[in-house]
DNA sequence: CAATAATGTTAGGATAGCCTAACAAAGCAT
DNA sequence: ATGCTTTGTTAGGCTATCCTAACATTATTG
């Protein structure tokens, strides 16, 4: 199966995580989630339920497929890798840890999602240099 | 001025480095380059032009101008701050880490950007970091 | 249960980026 | 200088993604 296009990522986790905590998406979530056309979030429901990533037909509940859960799932990982190290390692901000990680998650390769991962884990049991990074970000800042 | 798309920024990337390195850069090479056909350039050549980040005309030679000058500094530095970084501070192999800053130099924000280059420069100062997160990193994985 | 509101679909169109194939200009080599 | 090669341009097309406007369906609620 081929590498979905970025933008199919994104419709794909946002009807993961809406179906993980409502049980339930509507394309009209999905829109408003992505600020894009209710016409946009039906083609793209029609993509992924050609690509068999979604239980989907005109008028009817979306519903996720095994397939699409796993690859949503990775998804999701890639995000909060990125999102926790941009905001526990290198203490940005939670908007801007988030927002980038959402435009990265698709288009970082697996051995440096990797390497993030490990620093990410390394640096917990570490913490002292994130605390030693925060003194020395501030000292830069202040002059 | 708006935002450079990825696509005008990489060619507008490689035209800065062809004339800093080469004291010219001619469609072909651009071509080689970013895998793209002749055609391609000379699409990309226009828009640029249009948006006067480059001197050019039908056959002629390509000169950057001052502000695509420093729209192009501006890239190669977040280029050279990313992979370096991933090569530096994770240890991510030269491909690797060349390969990923050519994707997300485009899309990162100013923000996250400035905590990259803040903790490179922390990590210089403290190399002892970067060991043991070598040690810790070659030991997860003889696991 | 009808009227209205909300949601979803379709048709038609725009844009950006890429392509190939045919042609035009430039450069080089004998 | 003329023919061959390389390089650059143009025309025409394709795909992905998005849009708006009009229409269809479903849900709500008086």
């Amino acid at each position: 199966m081929e590498k979905l296009s970025a933008s199919l990522e994104d419709y794909l986790e946002i009807i993961y995580n809406g179906i993980e905590s409502n049980c339930t998406v509507r394309a009209v979530d999905i829109a408003k989630e992505l600020n894009v056309s209710r016409a946009s979030v039906t083609e793209a429901l029609n993509k992924l339920s050609a690509k068999g990533l979604i239980n989907y037909g005109r008028y009817q509940t979306i519903t996720i497929t095994d397939m699409g859960r796993k690859l949503a799932q990775d998804v999701v990982n890639r995000h909060s890798s990125l999102s926790s190290f941009f905001s526990d390692v290198l203490g940005a901000g939670e908007v801007v840890a988030e927002q980038d990680a959402c435009r990265i998650e698709h288009i970082i390769s697996a051995e440096l999602l990797d390497r993030f991962e490990a620093f990410g884990e390394f640096v917990r049991l570490n913490p002292q240099i994130v605390c030693e990074f925060e003194r020395f970000y501030e000292e830069k800042f202040s002059l």
